[in-house]
DNA sequence: CTCCATTAATACGATATCGAACTAAATAGT
DNA sequence: ACTATTTAGTTCGATATCGTATTAATGGAG
């Protein structure tokens, strides 16, 4: 096949995933209370779905965001008292980062609150599909992950 | 099948969908100038792949953000004078945006430049699996838009 | 034709993202 | 043990995103 149909391919695909991302990111954030936007929930989300505790840098590094980021982002979670910032025991220069139960509950009512429109989503693509997909989808983000950090 | 694990499903696919965003923007800004980033490379590919002449609007539409997102996104392209904004002969309110010279350079030297990458990307998702996945994609985003614009 | 609701674009203010520079603490080399 | 380098986090400045309000042109109702 043609270098350049194979590349259109790839085009596409990283088009669709772009509209995708911010069709959900919009979905997302119209369930959040005003002032919380995505970023805050993926970190809490990361905190109850992995541990809390972690450090600033350790999430900076597992969202791939600058640190500077990082830390803008945390000090909007701390503000609206979704999470607490305690020194690190074991690093005097670091921070770990604990979930407040604010936080785990708004974290719980907005998974929930997802539900019925994933439910909707879920009539559309099949479960089959779903498996078929999220592999091959895997696979391609360890790959650029990898070529990202050599 | 349980529906908590269906909805981990999604979770996971949204979750891999907005790493791969993430990265595939990354790997395009590295190769655009200073100063130029992913929205305004989509804005000058849209205007090459479909036509130029569109007016602010309609982009805005298209990409699914703000108006006034749009009008600081066009801000920037002319500033760097890879777009020209004239009066829309239909519309006194109205403007229409057409690509410079420079505008359709700079998209096609880039196109060019992500050439390499997607080859070394498409060693590890074959063709097959991408005509798998981007027509499931395809239906996803466009049930997304639709549930969004009633 | 006149008035008024609608529409296209912009201005402005609040918050977000990110690179560069900075501070303080930890660690490595000698 | 002492100094130099590295590391964690923040601060600061530039630009981006987006909601609200504003301005100017359009188009429909009477």
């Amino acid at each position: 096949m043609n270098n350049d149909v194979i590349l259109g391919k790839y085009f596409s695909l990283f088009n669709e995933i772009g509209i995708i991302e911010q069709l959900s990111r919009a979905f997302l954030e119209v369930q959040l209370p005003k002032g919380i936007i995505a970023p805050h929930f993926a970190v809490l989300n990361h905190l109850m779905r992995v541990n809390d505790g972690q450090t600033p840098l350790f999430l900076a590094t597992a969202f791939q965001v600058p640190k500077t980021t990082m830390t803008h982002t945390l000090s909007g979670l701390s503000k609206h008292g979704l999470i607490e910032m305690r020194p690190n025991p074991k690093d005097a220069r670091s921070k770990q980062v604990w979930l407040t139960e604010a936080g785990q509950e708004l974290r719980n009512k907005t998974i929930a609150a997802l539900g019925p429109y994933l439910q909707q989503v879920a009539e559309q693509v099949s479960t089959d599909e779903l498996d078929t997909i999220v592999p091959i989808l895997q696979k391609l983000r360890e790959y650029m992950d990898e070529a990202r950090n050599p």
